[in-house]
DNA sequence: GGGTAAATCGTAACAGTGTTTCGGATGTTT
DNA sequence: AAACATCCGAAACACTGTTACGATTTACCC
């Protein structure tokens, strides 16, 4: 028999945390297959054996990325009022990408990229998505809302993204207090246009 | 005297429109010096004295993209009603990031980090967000809608671009008919929630 | 006209990238 | 100890962004 193997799923993880740690700490460009193969003690084929190729270790990012958004916005407890549980929930989504700017920069970059039909990428926000149609759910059973429930989670769950994406790419405005303001406005609107208070 | 200049704005321009094609015909990412000097016909030297540096060509690309979609938006006519006008722009600018998603990928998405989108989409679209705002202000003045006309215009840009994107990762609904309900109903959704009939 | 000088162009080079090959190292088995 | 199966990473390959520099072309001057 051969030698002990270790390029294992454990080798796996611990270049998925480096990656995240290289574009975290010098941005995205800085991930390059030498690199990462160092800062996690391993050599290049190494990464190529585990992730396939390049866009293999950025996919690992961009779902890990949207694992940890769904963690976050899982920690949030469901209050009296489902309406300000939704704005909760869009306002740590933007703390999210506030506190993780280069790791919101991969979730968010790829804004409509024609794609192949990837059923994983769809998996990835998977969990974030549950989230906000789960509130926009008990709002409708709540009567704070009204309309199609699917409807209006899409409605919802699209004005958020494009928030995200908007202050990822710097386009929602310059000063804080203003992107700030915009998130509020943009997304009580839309409560107030399904029918909540 | 030397001999005669060719890398000159003419040339730029060529560059520019090969630059362009590449970009929606293989994505940006077959968009390479070579690649490029060789379909314009001139040597990579000249797209560095023409363009800087590559991030300088995807720059240009940026600003002819919002060129063009200014130019889309701006063939649309002013209607009676300010509201439908709003909705009629949504609509335009969905088409627009449909028929050219690596364009649109290149002016919405964050291409170099040293490439700060802020100022330079302040110069680039402001045809685009001219045309968006005074619908806004239109509306603002009939008495259609209520608020900050940015804030308002912002708003509605954030969610066309978070139905687009879920729209090209067919997360938006399975049949035709189903998606465009959805984009309507959200749209609407927001407008009311803004004061619109 | 012939020679000089200036200015332009594109070839070729450099460093660094993603990716793959392959020879040597490693451990197991006989 | 010898044979063997397997694994690892140094090195190679094609390509990238970018730049230095020699070849080439033109205008000018004597």
């Amino acid at each position: 028999m051969p030698k002990a193997k270790t390029r294992t799923p454990a080798l796996r993880e611990r270049l998925l945390a480096a990656a995240l740690e290289i574009v975290e700490r010098d941005g995205v460009a800085a991930l390059t297959a030498r690199r990462l193969a160092a800062e996690a003690g391993t050599s290049p084929p190494a990464v190529y054996e585990l992730f396939g190729d390049k866009a293999g270790v950025v996919r690992a990012i961009f779902f890990a990325g949207f694992a940890q958004l769904g963690a976050a916005l899982g920690e949030l407890r469901d209050g009296e009022d489902p309406l300000e549980d939704l704005v909760a929930l869009a306002q740590r989504y933007r703390r999210f990408i506030l506190e993780r700017p280069a790791l919101a920069g991969v979730m968010f970059s790829r804004p409509f990229a024609s794609f192949d039909p990837a059923p994983a990428e769809t998996a990835a926000g998977a969990a974030v998505r549950e989230r906000i149609v789960g509130a926009v759910r008990r709002a409708l059973a709540a009567g704070r809302l009204h309309g199609d429930p699917t409807d209006v989670a899409h409605a919802c769950v699209a004005l958020v993204h494009g928030l995200a994406a908007a202050e990822s790419a710097r386009r929602l405005g310059s000063s804080a207090a203003a992107v700030e303001r915009r998130w509020d406005v943009a997304l009580r609107a839309l409560l107030r246009g399904f029918g909540g208070g």
